[in-house]
Parts: structure tokens; C-alpha cells; sequence
DNA sequence: CCTGAAAGTGCGTAGAT
DNA sequence: ATCTACGCACTTTCAGG
């Protein structure tokens, strides 16, 4: 599964504005309308392009407290595990397993303080997890990119 | 800058799949398509949808290597400092200022591990930078959200 | 290139303040 | 009485074949 540069170029035009007509992109990268959704098509079979998405501002979501945690996990916890125990908590935006003293690190969205508390005090208790280690975002500085499936 | 259940709705559908017609929306929450594309560009102006972008596989992008770089800084820097200086790296995908010992936290998109070793050395000798502590991403186990702006 | 569908716009109306 | 949001009808633009 390669990307070419006119490949790279037509997924950084999406990703700026994933509404802009094929004609539009294809006139920026040298190609026709068609060409172009003909290798917009092949991407997304390809799975290089995993779907359509909404750019939002958190807070206007009423998300306004960000955070990241640390999870150290008792022996013999599968990431499966992991990925199905944090799946059930909507305020877990991302998580991945990591190197490094922690298991995971997790990104968590909240409403406020108290319900970021909560969520933590939540996920401390999962039989899971041994313990964990917190930090709250101050202001966030740069955000690029989205990747993924929803779910 | 207010959200009731009708914009939440529109938001959660476009967040799935931001390339639904207004009309298909519309028919899902109970409202004519010139009726959601209205609330739509009043959410645009709001400021609570950002833009619409593609959701990608970094894999297919050739980004087989991720990891989160943990950033101490030299005193008196500004985080529109840490900003800028970050802003020219475009492997840095996201960054945020954050409670704790570090100062912020950047996560990192790289080729490979060369790659990435390149681009970790590269941040340490910024100006700015004291030091950093780095985790490399293992598996990713969820990845939901998308917001902010394009930069 | 051609057809159908979707976006985008003007207007009249109804309900809320 | 005014403001806001709706649906309908229409034109323009785009997607998809």
C-alpha cells in the first residue's frame, strides 16, 4: 500500500478541508475532477482513507477539560483488555500502549474538573490497573491531525 | 456559543461520516436539509465546527513509527514559543502546554525509528528545549476524536 | 459528456421572546 | 413587534457513470 506524491498531495488537501470538490483539488494537483475521485476511490479501498470527519472545537462541546493518563496495568493484561475496558468510557478519546514505565497513555476529554476526577477515579478502579499517573493540559498548542476508525 | 440536542445530533453525524447530505441528516434528527445546513454554518461560525477533514490510516501514509515526546523547557519560554518552534515540524502532530515536570507534550509521526530518532534530536536542540523524555507508541488501541485547527 | 443529486439561496410563515 | 428557525421552491454546482 504506497502513496505517491499526487497521492500525499490529494490526502493533504482533504485533510484541510475534506469538502472541497474534486475539480478544486484536481486543479491544484494537475489532474481532472474524475482523476481525481478515481484515486480518492482506490484510497479509501486501500484503507489509506478510513472515512469523513468533522474538525470540532472541544470546548464548544462542552469538553472542557483535557488530560492525559499514565495506566500501569496488573501482569498478564492483554491490550485487548485494555482496549475493551477504556472503549466503554466516551470521555477516552485515544489510547495506546506505550514503552516506558506505564502500560498505556490515554487521552481524556471532560466536562470540568469534577468530571475529569470522576473518570479517572473510574478508570483507577478498573480490576485492570494497578494505578495511575495524570496530567492536565494547560492550553492546547498544535492539532493536525485525525486518523482512525469511529468507534 | 450554546449547542442544544438538534446541533449535538448534527455534530455526532457529521463526525461519523462528514460527507452525509444535509437531506440524510436531516431526515436522522427530523429536519429539512436547508434546515441542517443552516445550523451547520452557524456552528462553522460559531467557531464549534472547525472544518472538515479525512480521517486517515498513518500507516498507509508511511507512519509506521509514533511516539509521545515530553518537552522541559528553559525558563521564561512562552508557550506561543513552544508553538512556533513546533509548528515547523511536520512530524509534530499535536502538542499541548501541561501540568506536571514537563512543560509540554508533543506527539510525534515518523517513518521509522531513524526517522523519528532524527526528528527527537532535532526538538532537543531547539533553543528552547532543556531537555525531553520520550515513549514510542506500541499498538494503538482507540482513536475517536478530531478536533482544532489546521496549522 | 450527460444525467441525477446535492448544495446553496430567497421567501413566506410560525412560534418564541 | 421583532427575532429566530423552519419548510418549500428554485438555481447552481458537483458527483458519478
Amino acid at each position: 500500500m504506497r502513496l505517491n506524491k499526487l497521492d500525499e498531495r490529494i490526502v493533504h488537501a482533504l485533510a484541510e478541508d475534506a469538502r472541497r470538490s474534486f475539480a478544486d483539488i484536481g486543479s491544484e494537483v494537475g489532474l481532472s475532477a474524475p482523476a481525481v475521485k478515481r484515486r480518492v476511490d482506490r484510497l479509501r479501498a486501500e484503507g489509506a482513507i478510513t472515512g469523513f470527519t468533522v474538525r470540532v472545537d472541544p470546548a464548544a462541546l462542552g469538553w472542557e477539560t483535557e488530560g492525559f493518563v499514565e495506566i500501569y496495568c496488573r501482569h498478564k493484561t492483554s491490550p485487548e483488555d485494555i482496549r475493551r475496558g477504556l472503549s466503554r468510557y466516551p470521555e477516552v478519546v485515544s489510547a495506546s500502549t506505550v514503552t516506558g514505565d506505564a502500560d498505556a497513555l490515554v487521552q481524556v476529554f471532560a466536562s470540568d474538573m469534577r468530571h475529569f476526577e470522576r473518570v479517572l477515579e473510574q478508570i483507577a478502579g478498573e480490576p485492570y490497573v494497578e494505578r495511575t499517573k495524570s496530567v492536565l493540559v494547560l492550553s492546547p498548542l498544535l492539532r493536525r491531525f485525525s486518523s482512525g476508525a469511529p468507534g
